[in-house]
DNA sequence: TGGTTATTTGGTCAAATAGACAAATACTGG
DNA sequence: CCAGTATTTGTCTATTTGACCAAATAACCA
């Protein structure tokens, strides 16, 4: 099994997006900068959760924040994070 | 945060990818059906692990099997997996 | 400075995950 | 049918994850 720190690296990546509330903040976040609050009122969860969740998205190298008075705006860093989502529904169509 | 089921399915089939081992057997089935037995020799661990990791990967929809004679070969369903790893390297760039 | 708002961090708990080994299952060939 | 090979499944253990609440931190405003 070669190259082994790489598939490391990529799965973490692919881990940081493999859950639902990211995946939304990510879709989200696509569509325009979002603050924390914002995030927080349509997931409907603890702000302290989706800040953790931003917190993996961020280490990833997959959103990026700034601090804009007291508030955290956070925005997409790499847009293509949305073409992975075609092949997930082609896997979809191919499994059924 | 509507639309729930979905991301709540797109995330499976990303945490499918989402692990080193995983990665490479799909990289190695990108190149032609293997058995288990050969992917089991190529990672170094326990056959029981590598059955259970193909079994993620197939109730995912990202790979599927034959049975030829008393083996069973694995097979890429969806190329497409492998474009994801360009975007994941994009992200890297990224994040240096 | 003191109060208010926005966000992150620490602690805890339950559930999920990945690994190993042993046992079960499935198929082949004598 | 029996032995041998290939694969899967059951069980156990250690680690990680995701959620909440409470407390800490940071920045603004009066």
């Amino acid at each position: 099994m070669l190259q082994e720190e790489r598939y490391t690296y990529m799965a973490g990546v692919m881990k940081a997006l493999a859950h639902p509330t990211r995946l939304f903040i990510v879709d989200e976040l696509s569509k325009g900068p979002r603050n924390v609050g914002e995030l927080t009122e349509m997931v409907g969860m603890d702000m302290s959760t989706i800040s953790r969740h931003l917190s993996v998205l961020k280490q990833n190298g997959i959103i990026a924040a700034k601090k804009q008075n007291n508030q955290m705006i956070y925005h997409l860093l790499c847009p293509c994070v949305l073409d992975m989502y075609k092949c997930v529904i082609k896997i979809k169509e191919q499994a059924e």
